[in-house]
Parts: C-alpha cells; structure tokens; sequence
DNA sequence: ATTGATAATCTCAACGTTGAGATAACATCA
DNA sequence: TGATGTTATCTCAACGTTGAGATTATCAAT
C-alpha cells in the first residue's frame, strides 16, 4: 500500500540519501488530502449554487448559535483569511441575501454580520448533507482510526497555536 | 487539551445535538493544518527569495533524478493545480532562469520543464533547511506518532485514489 | 493519404486572496 | 479636554488560480 508521497520519499531517498524526509510524509499529506478534500465540497457545495467560503461563513454563524450573527473581525479568524477576503465574501453574500451587515451601536466601528432567515435556511438544510458528504470521502477509515487521526492532528493543532480562546 | 476545531465541534453538539458531526473533526483538521503549516513555508522561503510554488517546482523536478527535467504535464499532475497555473508558473520560473522550456522533438506537442544549473544549485541549498523547519513545525509528534500519523493519512489518501501510479 | 479522435500546452478573462494603507471610532492618560 | 495609541473595517492594486476554449501535434482506422 501507498501512496503519492511515498513516491515522493522513495525520490528523495535515491537523489538525496544523506537527507531524512520523515517531514514530508506529515506535511506532504496533510497539503494533498486538504486539496483532495477542498474538491470533494466543492463538487457539493456547486451543486446547491454555493462557494465553499459561502458555506463556511454561513456555518460559522449558524453555529454560534442565537442571534445567529459575528464580527468581521471574528469570522475572519475562524475562516483563517485576511480583512479583505472577508469584506468581499460578505459583500457578496449579502448582495445574495444570505447575510446582512449591522452596524453595532455600542461600537460603531465594529460590523456585525448576521444571517438573514433565507442564509439560516439555507444552512440548515445543507448541513445535514455536507456532514454526510465527509463522511462519505472518509469512509475508509473505521471508528477507532478517525479518534486516533483526530488526536494526532490536535496534538500538531495545539503545538502550533490553534487555540479556540483568544 | 483543545483545538479551534474541538469547539466548532461544540458548538454544532449545542445547535443541532441531532448531527453527528464527526468528519468535521478529520476534515477542519486536516484544512486548518494544512493553513498553517503554509504559513510556516511562506516564511520560510521568503526569506530565501521564493515564493512556495516555485520550491514546489524546483523540487519536484530535483527528485525526479537527472535530468532533472519533468513535462508540463508531469508538473501539474505532481501540484495538482490547472494547466493554466502551470504555464504561468513556469514563465515566471523560466524569466528568473531557474528552469528551461525544452520542446521535445519526439513529442512536438509536449513541453519538457528542466532545471538550470542555478535552479538546480538552489534547490539543493535549501533542501536540507526545508526539511529542518517542517521538522520544527512537527516537533510535537514523537517519532512513533508521525508513523501512526503518516499511516493514517495515507489510508484515506489512497481511499480518494491518491496514487502514484498513473 | 485522409478523416476523426485524442492529447499536450497555451491563452485569457473572471475570480478570490493578499497585504499595505486609509478611514473612522474607541481607549487611555495626562 | 486634548493628544496619542490602538482597534475594526474597508479600499484597492497586484497576484495566482481556475476553467473553458484555442492551437498544434499525434494516433487510429480506413
């Protein structure tokens, strides 16, 4: 069994035999499957009219749960891009409907993006398939196997800084 | 011990305890990590004057072994990016002469993409110091739990049909 | 040889992201 | 109150990628 990273340090392996590659067996992984991964919702998400940064913000904000609505500042932490990937995102999904901007009265620089009823129905009717639609592409792993992949994917998480609390 | 996607994971069981939202666990890893540990890399080779496409070219033809050359094809199977990213890649490689477009004379449709004596030379430097820093990104992993790891990964890479031969 | 199908690369407009700078609002402290 | 520093968001040009279509070359079958 293999696969194409183990192409790649087999390569290594001949051209540069002084070189331990270890890294890339963990780094190279990672950077496919998210790719691999990034297509299979993306293959989903085209086929109810939506972006994968679309779905991303509307799940964002249906999870954190009533009034259904965050900062700029806070939904671009979480989706992990910059100030103005998050002003154009919203600015696009509000010309679609599916969010609204508000400015907050305590803060006034501050923006507060809320889901409209149409973006929280929307969500709510995908979420149930898009969960299906992961497991479908992780099905080849068994139960016990997704609890070891996922703490082995927390312990590097957590040694890099991905904390839920800032 | 917690990650960012440990409390996503919450905040799903608080809003619809009627999902089981377990992939979310292997995917937002996997999608997260991948994020970060791009950081790492960008940091890391801006500092050598490289964006990280062009390592990821300079690399992939490095380890295919002399002649160090790889079609157009061949490159952006290895990347898994578009023919279109591709060409640009490679004329802006082509311009800081870090590689050669080389027309095959058997194949006069195909496009042979060769390493320079100076992309060879970089590569070869920076190889070593590549490889140090994703060991430093990954220094939380014990030397067994990048085995377990690595294992993991590759069954459900090989499971979306990441192989290497084709 | 000719036709049709397949294959490899390039072209290019549309798109999303980045990242530095601008704008406006709050916070702190003299 | 005024001055300074900080914070939140927006602006916008540069950049890389996508993806469909164009181009050119090879292959298969007649």
């Amino acid at each position: 069994m293999s696969d194409a990273v183990d192409a790649v340090i087999a390569q290594w392996g001949r051209e540069r035999p002084d070189l331990d590659v270890w890294p890339m067996g963990v780094v190279g992984r990672i950077s496919r499957l998210s790719r691999l991964l990034g297509h299979g919702l993306k293959e989903f998400f085209a086929e109810h009219g939506l972006e994968n940064f679309e779905f991303d913000v509307l799940a964002t904000l249906r999870r954190s749960g009533p009034p259904y609505e965050l900062t700029a500042g806070a939904l671009l932490k979480a989706a992990m891009v910059t100030s103005g990937a998050i002003t154009n995102r919203i600015d696009k999904m509000e010309a679609k409907g599916l969010v609204e901007r508000i400015r907050d009265s305590d803060d006034r620089r501050s923006v507060r993006i809320r889901l409209t009823p149409r973006g929280y129905a929307l969500v709510d009717e995908l979420i149930g398939l898009h969960v299906a639609n992961e497991a479908r592409m992780l099905a080849a792993l068994a139960p016990e196997q997704r609890e070891q992949l996922c703490g082995l994917l927390r312990v590097v998480l957590e040694s890099m800084g991905d904390t839920s609390i800032d």
